[in-house]
RNA sequence: GCGACUGUAGCUCAGAUGGUUAGAGUACCGGCCUGUCACGCCGGGGGUCGCGGGUUCGAGCCCCGUCAGUCGCGCCA
């Protein structure tokens, strides 16, 4: 009657429909309830909940008062529909249970480390070291489904309009992106290093250089660099992407509908951004404080250098006399009480700034008066000028910030994001994305004043070669561009430099000869000299957006395996020191304080 | 490399100002319970208070060092 060895369901699929037919499911026992005459099973699979049970009729009846949590057993039973009274609206079976008839554990669990059963929060050690467990649960496992569906649903996606995956090399060279490579020691050429690859950049660029016009990869990338919440150690994905015979505006619109169908169809009902607005690094920085500005916060800064020029308040006043120096206002809607902008203030100076300064406004005998130290300095023309400029009333203040952009701009930003998330004014139920674009190419050494490429040195210049050879290195901007959602930065792409002329001139400015370029890149730079058609790419990360799709700050919430932030795998024990044997065929050797830097990684052999 | 916070039972946590035998919930073990769905009730076992040193009559608590974790800076697209 009941054909397959381990179910006939699983313990999702069961409705009233089912009442009265004899089944059977295999599980792992979330939870049980046992009041001693009837003992209750949730029993749990990857795709719901079931509750079984069983009563003094029940032949295994003593079989099931031994089942602890997380067991893993095969049941079988007949389905009864649950009085209206008993129906759990909870779980999609709640309107059946299944009566236990036969009943075999088919693995059995000691003492867990981690309950599976409810969300509370754990210890990232203990979590990545029973990650299997922890993956049990309801929301880590729906949210690793989701990772899934959404590389599942960009692969469509791209394929559908024309891209083409290819898997590129693990082992490869070193890359002339700015990350530390991970190196892997080479057997056959002892002394020698594959690195892996940081991004299939090179590879990428050789596709198109290949002929094969549009290319797409879900591809893992590795970069030993220290993680942060949002960054990985070790590995990541990206959705790598390269098109020929293409310009900034081509990558524009093919990604843009591919991010904002991802987003309105895995966003829960968010609201995406309907077209993406540009926003040149430049002004971004000046409004933002931020290359990746999270657009959901309304508040715009702006320049009021000209009010506190020659005004009464001497600390602006005498800076504005400086090169290079400027007053930004951060308009503060409703933050119009001394109270706020003291709290805003030493918000300021745990940032390490001396200090924000602030004017508020307030009602004074009927007349709208500017307050505080500041306005009382500058008076009350410049004051309401100020108000003017901003577009502020009744009830609202602003903060100012002067100096050097570049020495308080990154402050300005996390205030801006401080002062809109204090008042509220962060609409949360929204994806709000911006290409930011015109990134300058170079940019100045602030001590020794040399040039340096400021991003890739493969990107395109804008201008081109004309653009190199007269004029202002630093005023060149690049075909470079970044997509940010909600102050998140997801890719950075660019148009390739496909023109050796051009690419020779870029590395001359910052003081590297042709023969540099030949030696550092050789492979490009061949490649170049045979008919490479225009490209151009980007490259959004995976978890970033998953991330932000999911709800959650942290990567390692929609990674299945994530080293912790040591970069060990406290699970498998990775990274482990190698026999001598594998030593000796490498031709390696270790040297120095071995005990003390190859100290073993903890959980794998269970030591603490 | 640097900084902030954290480290007490298998797990989550509480332990003012230093003071007798370090507590709770959960898990685990035993008992009771036929309608629960975070079931309930009774009982029990379980601790090198991360580690080392110091101050003190006395340290989970104070000091120094060290190890580990998270977050951030540097770094990184």
């Amino acid at each position: 009657m009941v054909s397959h060895l381990y179910r006939t369901h699983t313990c999702y699929d069961l409705t009233r429909d089912h009442a009265g037919q004899t089944v059977r499911l295999s599980g792992w026992v979330h939870r049980i309830r046992d009041h001693g005459g009837v003992l209750f099973v949730d029993l749990r699979d990857h795709y719901g909940i079931t509750q079984v049970l069983a009563d003094p009729d029940s032949a295994v009846f003593s079989d099931v008062e031994n089942l602890r949590a997380e067991f893993v057993i095969r049941v079988d039973g007949e389905v009864r529909l649950r009085d209206p009274s008993l129906v759990n609206s909870k779980i999609a079976t709640g309107e059946i249970e299944v009566f236990i008839r036969d009943m075999e554990v088919l693995s059995r669990a000691e003492e867990l480390p981690l309950p599976v059963f409810g969300e509370p929060d754990y210890p990232e050690e203990i979590r990545l070291k029973y990650r299997f467990l922890d993956l049990r649960r309801t929301r880590l496992h729906q949210r690793i489904m989701l990772r899934s569906k959404v590389i599942s649903w960009i692969r469509h996606r791209m394929e559908a309009r024309g891209f083409t995956e290819f898997q590129t090399p693990i082992l490869t060279a070193s890359s002339p992106e700015g990350a530390r490579d991970y190196l892997v020691p080479s057997r056959i050429h002892q002394g020698k290093f594959y690195a892996l690859p940081q991004a299939p950049q090179q590879f990428k660029q050789l596709i198109m250089i290949a002929g094969f016009d549009r290319y797409f990869q879900i591809s893992p990338c590795f970069r030993d660099e220290d993680p942060r919440a949002d960054r990985a150690p070790g590995d990541f994905y990206q959705l790598d992407v390269e098109m020929s015979f293409a310009n900034q505006e081509d990558v524009f619109s093919t990604i843009e509908p591919v991010l904002r169908g991802l987003f309105e169809e895995f966003g829960g009902g968010r609201t995406v951004t309907r077209n993406f607005p540009r926003i040149a690094y430049r002004d971004a920085m000046h409004e933002y404080g931020t290359d990746k500005p999270d657009l959901r916060n309304p508040l715009r800064m702006e320049s009021v250098s000209e009010h506190f020029a020659g005004s009464g308040f001497r600390i602006f006043a005498s800076l504005l006399e400086r090169k290079g120096c400027e007053v930004r206002a951060i308009p503060a809607p409703g933050g119009g009480s001394r109270r706020f902008c003291d709290r805003m203030n030493s918000f300021a100076q745990r940032q390490g700034l001396p200090g924000m300064g602030y004017i508020f406004w307030r009602s004074r005998a009927g007349e709208i008066e500017g307050a505080g130290p500041l306005a009382k300095n500058i008076g009350p023309e410049r004051t309401e000028a100020i108000r003017r400029q901003l577009n502020l009333g009744m009830g609202d203040a602003a903060f100012f910030l002067g100096g050097r952009p570049r020495a308080f701009e990154a402050v300005a930003g996390r205030a801006r994001d401080e002062i809109a998330g204090q008042l509220d004014l962060i609409d949360h139920d929204r994806f709000s994305f911006c290409w930011i674009t015109d990134f300058p190419m170079f940019e100045e050494d602030e001590e020794s004043g040399a040039l340096d490429f400021s991003h890739n040195p493969f990107s395109m210049p804008q201008g081109g070669l004309e653009a190199l050879e007269t004029g202002d290195p630093l005023d060149v901007l690049g075909y470079q561009y970044d997509i940010v959602c909600n102050g998140v930065e997801l890719s950075s792409g660019a148009v390739r430099n496909h023109r050796l002329d051009v690419l020779y001139k870029a590395f001359e400015i910052v003081g590297h000869d042709r023969k540099f370029v030949d030696e550092h890149f050789s492979g490009m730079v061949n490649a170049l000299r045979f008919g490479a058609p225009p490209h151009a790419g980007i490259a959004p990360g995976i978890e970033r957006m998953v991330m932000l799709l999911a709800n959650m700050e942290n990567i390692r919430e929609v990674t299945l395996f994530p080293l912790n932030q040591r970069a060990e795998d406290l699970m498998l024990g990775a990274p482990t020191r190698p026999t001598n044997e594998a030593l000796r065929d490498l031709g390696l050797r270790i040297v120095g304080d071995v005990e003390s830097r190859t100290r073993p990684v903890r959980g794998a052999t269970g030591q603490r």
